[in-house]
DNA sequence: ACACATAGATAGCGAGCACTCGCTTTCTAT
DNA sequence: ATAGAAAGCGAGTGCTCGCTATCTATGTGT
C-alpha cells in the first residue's frame, strides 16, 4: 500500500494530464452534450484543477478544437476498419452498414457531431474545426476506395459516401435513447437493408 | 402618420404576443441556435419584455416545447406540398428530392433539429417533446402513403422514408454555410440524383 | 546544492443566464 | 364612471460560466 513516488518527467505529466483532459472532454461532450461540457466538468471527469486545464489550454474553445482533432484520427481509424469485409453480396453490404452504424453511435463520433452542430452558430469554432473538417473528409474518402473503389466508378465515390455517412448521421440524430447501443429496430434495420439492395443492384459485380 | 389607436381585446394581444414570441423563437433557433436563444434574446427579437414572456410561459422550456408544436405543423405542411407531383420518371424523383431537400433546410425544419439535438443532453426536455415527435412521425408517414403508398410495398413505406429523411437531415446537419440555401454542391446534387435512380430502379413502375 | 522553469491547485472576478416582483397600462363588466 | 382583472414592463436576484491572479509543488540545468 506504498503509494508509489514515481518519479516523472515533465513532459510525461505534461502529456499525462493533456490526454486526460482530452478524453475527459469526449466523454463529457457524448454523455452531456457540448453546452454542459463546462471547464468545470471536463477537470472533474479528468480529476485535475481548471488551473491545470488553463494552463495547456488558453480557452475553452482551442480544447474543444484539439479534442475534434483527437478524435478525427480515432473516426478514421474505426471507419477503415470496416474495409477488411467483402462487399460482393447483399448480405455483405448491408453487415457493412450495421457495422458502420454501430461506429457512427460510437462516442468519438458523437463528440464529433457535438461539435459540428455547435459549430453552426459560432463562426470562430467554425473556422477552427474547418481544417479537421476537410482533413477527415479527404480520409474517408481515401478509405471508401479501397473499399468500393473496384466496383463504382470514380465519380461516384463521393456522392455514394455522401448518401451512406449522412444517412447514419441522421439517423444518429434521431436517435434519443437513452442506451444508443440499443438494438436498431425493425424499420431501422429494414432501412439498412433496403439502401444494401440498391447500391448493390444499381452497381452489379463484375464477373471475376 | 397618426397613430392607429387599434383597439384590441385582450384574447387579440394575448394571441398576439404569444405567436410573435414563437416567431422570435423561432428565428432565434434557425439563426443563433440553441444556447444563444436566451429569453432576452427570443424578447428582444420579438419585440416585448421578458415579463411578457413569462406571463405566457412559466419556463423557458414550456416557450421552446410550445415552439416545437407550433413549427411541427408548418413541417407537415410544408412535406404535404411535394405530394401534389409526379413521381413517375427518375426525373420526377429527383425533383422531388430536391424539393424536400431545400424544405428540410428551411428554419422551421432547423428548429426542429435544433430542439432535437438539445434534447438528448436533457432528459427533461426530451420527454416533454415526445408527443410532438410521435405526432409528427405519423403524419409524415401519412403524407408519404399518400406520395408513394402505390409504388412500393407497405411495409417498405416507412424504411423508405427513414432512408430519404435521415440522409437529408444528415445533408442539413454537415451544411454549415453561412447560407444554407446556396446552390446544392456538385457531389449533394449527384448524391441525390443518384437515390432517386435507386429508389425507381428498385420500385419498377406498374404499367397503368 | 541551488536557482529557475514548468506544472498544478485555489480563490475569486465580471458577464450573462433564467426567473421574480412591484408597478403601470389597457381592456372588461357593472 | 368605476372597480377589478388581465397584459405588459424593466430593474433586480441568485447562480453558473469562462477565465485570471496568486500561490505551492515538482522536476531540471549547472
Amino acid at each position: 500500500m506504498t503509494a508509489t513516488p514515481t518519479r516523472r518527467t515533465q513532459a510525461d505529466r505534461r502529456a499525462g494530464t493533456i490526454t486526460a483532459l482530452l478524453d475527459a472532454t469526449v466523454t463529457c461532450l457524448a454523455e452531456r452534450g457540448y453546452a454542459a461540457t463546462s471547464t468545470a466538468a471536463v477537470c472533474a471527469e479528468a480529476g485535475v484543477s481548471q488551473g491545470a486545464l488553463f494552463r495547456h489550454f488558453p480557452t475553452r474553445q482551442a480544447l474543444l478544437v484539439a479534442t475534434a482533432e483527437h478524435v478525427a484520427t480515432r473516426n478514421v481509424a474505426a471507419f477503415r476498419e470496416t474495409v477488411g469485409a467483402d462487399v460482393d453480396t447483399v448480405d455483405d453490404v448491408a453487415e457493412v452498414l450495421t457495422h458502420l452504424r454501430r461506429v457512427v453511435l460510437s462516442p468519438a463520433n458523437q463528440t464529433w457531431r457535438e461539435l459540428l452542430v455547435a459549430a453552426r452558430a459560432d463562426a470562430e469554432l467554425r473556422t477552427a474545426l474547418l481544417p479537421a473538417r476537410e482533413s477527415l473528409q479527404a480520409q474517408m474518402l481515401a478509405v471508401a476506395a479501397d473499399l468500393w473503389g473496384a466496383r463504382l466508378p470514380a465519380g461516384d465515390l463521393a456522392p455514394v459516401l455522401s448518401v451512406v455517412v449522412n444517412m447514419l448521421d441522421g439517423l444518429a440524430f434521431s436517435v434519443l435513447d437513452p442506451d444508443p447501443a440499443a438494438a436498431p429496430g425493425r424499420t431501422v434495420e429494414r432501412a439498412l437493408r433496403l439502401l444494401a439492395e440498391m447500391i448493390v443492384s444499381h452497381y452489379p459485380q463484375e464477373q471475376s
